[in-house]
DNA sequence: ACCATATTCAACCGGATAGTTAAGCAAAGC
DNA sequence: GCTTTGCTTAACTATCCGGTTGAATATGGT
């Protein structure tokens, strides 16, 4: 059910949980099964399973069935849209990929951080 | 009280509201008081100054009494953090600004639409 | 057919959020 | 000092959101 032009509404939502903007970093690295994706977190499966609907009603990713598993996928122009309204204001320079790989490490809640 | 670092959980969930969203493309035209940004909604004026409260927080306006004026500004850098999030993932080319203008002109919700 | 695996759905709960109106407070003007 | 103007706070309501558990559904394996 994932709306043709996601409004900015449902994508700006959909990053403003933690949860789930840990699940976008991981399947940037790879497309995974429901299951795989709940894996690191602490919260029940079914969690993850809605938390994967916001993200897919918001053309974050999309899921496809393949036999009982049921792939997920970033949807790589999910973010465009955002991405221009965001830019609009900032005329930010061009973006640090290490900036970006310190977020990805920083700020991943992957269920709750083990006390070292 | 903006925090100095505001989170991206902040951040986005203060960009997913519309209103929000359009508070800040007005006073991206120029700074404004309270009672001049709540005029073109229909909402009451403590509404408005909730959301400029949540968008404070979050680091993307500054508001800063002179008289008995409260004059809200934009906050240039407070989108920053974001923008650097959200390109990480789509590695998308450098914006187009006329797609800017486009949403700022298509996705203001200023109150009701007047039916035509 | 039966069982295990993978995922969603349904019902519910508690806390956050967006809105309201009415009262409160601060600064300026008379 | 009183009133007006500008804005926030308080109290309340309705809705949304993230979480839970338990049942339901779908597919694959034996």
């Amino acid at each position: 059910m994932s709306a043709p032009h996601p409004s900015l509404d449902a994508i700006f939502s959909a990053l403003a949980d933690p949860t789930r903007r840990a699940i976008l970093a991981m399947l940037l690295e790879d497309d995974m099964a429901v299951t795989d994706v709940a894996a690191p977190f602490q919260v029940s499966l079914a969690a993850i399973s809605k938390h994967l609907a916001v993200l897919a009603a918001a053309g974050l990713i999309r899921q496809e069935r393949r036999g009982r598993i049921i792939w997920c996928k970033l949807e790589p122009d999910g973010l465009r849209n955002a991405s221009v309204w965001m830019q609009g204001f900032g005329q930010f320079e061009p973006v640090d990929l290490d900036d970006f790989e310190r977020f990805l490490r920083h700020a991943l809640p992957l269920g709750d951080e083990p006390e070292t």
